[in-house]
DNA sequence: AACTGGTTCAACCGCGTCTGA
DNA sequence: ATCAGACGCGGTTGAACCAGT
């Protein structure tokens, strides 16, 4: 026996939502707030859509502020930082790019940055699985595990043979000479938020230096 | 113009977690 | 402590769109 479904879907209009709809929604919540109970409010609100559909609709779509489309270098370098963090955790990764969605950094990784940081190898040696996507993300930050010691130490993107002294890259910031990340596996927090503000920037300027410094390299292949 | 295959992204589904009775 | 209802999340789906032939 299944778990019972949240509404009746034979009694709920389902698809995409109308304007009509949308202007519903927009003026329930900018009169009601969205603290009471979504499972009531398309009742109240006077739509034919199940609560969880409203919520999705209001969080993904109707909320105020709400980026779409043309994501940055800079959100590209936090989405890969922090996926390799903590995982497939879209919504806490979402939580660090002010406003984009769980469901936009999701969709954005599944049909676009998983192929771009793929493509980062020379089209000859690329592959195409998971694992090596994974792989690649590792080398990209060998220092991450919890309790780990962060120093200086030299990190390279995948593609990138080169040794760190023949490019010129950002040199970390004093206070990064031996910081200590404080947490465990065991802790539901996870590191990024633990880290220095500092230790973040230095990640991601890296990343962004030698981002560039591919793309340069790699120009003219498409992906 | 018509067809086909690939891509995108809004929306749905179902499960785990939270919260209040 | 237990349970039911609600919420939040990640995985998945499918319609719409686009590019190539």
């Amino acid at each position: 026996m299944g778990r019972a479904p949240c509404c009746d879907k034979s009694k709920v209009k389902r698809g995409p939502w109308s304007p009509e709809e949308d202007t519903t929604l927009r003026n329930y919540v900018q009169k009601h707030g969205t603290t009471g109970s979504w499972i009531s409010l398309p009742q109240k609100a006077g739509l034919k859509r199940c609560g969880k559909s409203c919520r999705l609709r209001w969080l993904n779509y109707l909320r105020p502020n709400i980026k779409h489309g043309g994501f940055t270098h800079e959100e590209d370098t936090i989405i890969l930082t922090l996926y390799h963090t903590i995982g497939s955790r879209w919504s806490v990764i979402a939580s660090h790019l002010p406003g984009r969605t769980d469901n936009d950094v999701k969709n954005y990784w599944n049909t676009k940055l998983k192929k771009k940081l793929l493509a980062t190898n020379h089209p000859s040696t690329a592959t195409t699985t998971m694992d090596s996507i994974n792989s690649k993300i590792d080398n990209m930050l060998p220092y991450f595990p919890a309790d780990a010691e962060i120093v200086d130490s030299q990190f390279l993107l995948p593609g990138l043979n080169e040794t760190p002294d023949s490019i010129p890259l950002p040199s970390a910031p004093a206070s990064l000479s031996n910081i200590h990340v404080n947490g465990s596996s065991e802790d539901d927090s996870f590191l990024v938020e633990l880290m220095p503000n500092d230790a973040f920037d230095f990640v991601q300027d890296r990343f962004n230096h030698q981002l560039n410094y591919l793309e340069s390299m790699y120009q003219g292949y498409t992906y």
